[in-house]
DNA sequence: GTTGAATTGTTGAGTGGTCAAGTATACTGC
DNA sequence: GCAGTATACTTGACCACTCAACAATTCAAC
């Protein structure tokens, strides 16, 4: 009947379950891959800093989310928190070294997670379900 | 660099938004996206019943999350607890007249909710974007 | 330069799940 | 028919967020 609808289910049960693959094949660097997604974007970003509200745009997250997910990992040492020149209202996030590090090295664990769980669409099935889901709305990547 | 890294976080993103903006538009139905995963998979289960680790594994949540889930289910009368004949170690859960009421009015809410999600992609994109996630792991919708 | 609207971020309370452990039942081989 | 293993489900403790309300700051118009 409705394909729309199929598709938004179909695409909620395949999350959830990469979701739990993925998590617990980065548990052994103590780090999700929610936290993953930020490091990574700031490691993409201009001079590796980015404000706190266009992480939660791109990461799908919302305001309060980034604040609380952020809060640990800065007392960890692995972002900074620095003050915008020019508009007090933004807290910007910096990525540090120890930060990139361990990005770094989640990120081969990660490569490899995800390898295998998109290893049967192929090369081109990759590519396709790339463009397809950047038609869609969401965090630009 | 990571193709497969960026689909798995891009994936995550956008099912994120999704979520959000699509339970938002189902509120006024008093039920969730998760609810009607599984009342819809009922109706469609045969003698419309199901076990409830089927519904674990095709809605992508763990059995406990599938106990939670059904039990204000069950208060309200959406759903209702069945004996398997057999197996006294699994409760089935059948959809009631209550409940097949519920899921088509949320239906109509959640179709059109989902047919402007997924319009950039076209009726040809969405058939392959379908085709595309049913060769990766999880629940066989 | 003041007023009103918009933007950024944080916080308390709540929700929607997970995980690990436990209970109850069923299956398998001997 | 008993021991050991596997399966179905529930529960307590916790986690990862969301939402609504808020404070602080900035912007826009006059």
């Amino acid at each position: 009947m409705s394909q729309n609808k199929d598709l938004l289910l179909r695409l909620s049960s395949l999350h959830a379950q990469l979701l739990k693959r993925v998590n617990g094949s980065l548990s052994v660097h103590g780090i999700s891959l929610s936290e993953i997604a930020v490091l990574d974007l700031l490691d993409q970003a201009p001079n590796q800093t980015l404000r706190r509200i266009d992480l939660a745009d791109q990461t799908g997250l919302t305001a309060s989310g980034i604040t609380r997910l952020l809060n640990p990992m800065e007392k960890i040492g692995l972002v900074a928190k620095e003050e915008h020149p020019r508009d007090a209202r933004v807290s910007l996030v910096k990525l540090t070294d120890a930060g990139a590090r361990i990005l770094s090295e989640a990120n081969e664990t990660l490569a490899a997670s995800a390898e295998r769980l998109f290893a049967p669409l192929g090369d081109d099935g990759k590519a396709t379900l790339s463009d397809l889901l950047n038609r869609l709305p969401g965090g630009v990547r």
